[in-house]
DNA sequence: TTGAAGTATACTGTATACAGTATTGTCTAT
DNA sequence: ATAGACAATACTGTATACAGTATACTTCAA
């Protein structure tokens, strides 16, 4: 038998996907934002087919939405879908955080702890990238730790909703220092296996979290940079 | 101008997806079950473009996966995934009844029992067909009334995995009279708007469902019917 | 009988063609 | 100048063609 080639050709579509959700992160694509088939596909140089497939993955994702006639547009959260987001964060993330207490090994904590230095370093940066993607990697350990991939995928469903604004509002190197006072407490109590503590921490951090983002949004919307 | 035409036509992809999500739901589709683009895309009468994007949609969803070599194949969820779910469920659906009492108005309550009254009328049935329907819409007006649609959103990504082992559980007249015994207090707390009693009555509830879908997800695994 | 090679088959990925529809811009007649 | 008709444009929905690849099958030789 044949080995497997080594290379493994990624399919066009996966491509696509991966640059427009880069693109949604980073805010080259803006709430709001008109995007077509057709657009997409030539801006990337593929057909349409992988364009629309991509397309149709982002809207069954619910991070565009379709047009009254013809293409989708980015989603735009409210600040009410912000707030109903946090109320199911609450619900969530706290009890992702305690049971990874409860299993977290030495090796994960080493781990943690390293983003959460990637993190420190780059706080008072000015591009805000490197500090996300840490945020993004520490996050996603975290709750995978939990050991529960349902729970883990409830919560990365609503995750692509709120990278926009998250971004947005810790661009601001004040805010991540702010940020990095909930966290720190959190993978501290995760490092000290201690459920009780990781779960309160938690909800501390989403609370900040939330006061933050609904600054920003009602800011960004009062300017009309928004909507 | 002129009015939009009243009948506006469903694109096909709707369509398959619409069949498959039902095959799935009735158990015309069984977990492990094979699927591939040309096989569905022949069956319903359409070409391989439909098909392929109605398969892309539930592959998202997660309700399909992709198999080694081709095709995609029905997710057959393990009792460790149906374990987890219900971890998630005990987190997000009282919560949800909670809200709902909180917010139910009289008209939602008489189509909740509506509903409620459906199932009793269909719990000795030889078919779940009518029972499962009205248990479905019951859940759905439930869960909306929560006024939170992230939440809604949530609590829908994994109820697809659950329908087809809840409808081989129902399949059993005698555990719909068990289920209705959990029901009704439900519905009862929330009519009476009483947060508290709707939180404890859907806990109540949510352990009946595991412990019944663990025995016969548990009875289908060892007789082979399953996986 | 068995192993190896070559061939047929099945399936996906991708591009492209074509039809249908809504919107927009333009031209003409009044 | 303006209303109304008509053409151009911009999309999506759908079918289909073609290439590439993995699998299964068959055939031929030792």
């Amino acid at each position: 038998m044949k080995l497997n080639k080594v290379v493994k050709r990624e399919p066009l579509r996966q491509q696509v996907l991966a640059s427009l959700k880069n693109a949604l992160i980073n805010g080259d694509l803006t709430p709001g934002q008109r995007l077509t088939e057709e657009g997409v596909a030539e801006f990337l140089g593929v057909s349409r087919t992988p364009a629309r497939e991509a397309l149709a993955i982002l809207h069954q994702a619910g991070s565009i939405k379709r047009r009254e006639n013809g293409g989708f547009e980015v989603i735009a959260p409210t600040m009410e879908d912000i707030e109903q987001i946090f109320q199911v964060r609450h619900r969530l993330e706290p009890y992702a955080a305690r049971l990874a207490a409860e299993k977290v090994t030495s090796g994960d904590i080493r781990q943690l702890q390293k983003y959460l230095a990637e993190q420190e370093a780059h706080v008072n940066a000015v591009s805000a990238t490197r500090y996300l993607e840490a945020d993004r990697a520490l996050r996603g350990l975290l709750f995978s730790l939990s050991g529960n991939q349902q729970l883990v995928d409830c919560i990365g469903r609503y995750e692509e909703h709120l990278q926009f604004v998250a971004a947005l509002t810790l661009k601001d190197p004040a805010i991540r220092r702010i940020a990095m006072n909930v966290d720190r407490p959190l993978v501290e109590a995760i490092s000290k296996r201690d459920p009780e503590a990781a779960e309160a921490a938690a909800h501390t951090q989403l609370e900040e979290a939330r006061k933050a983002l609904m600054q920003v949004l009602g800011d960004a919307i009062e300017s009309g940079l928004y909507g």
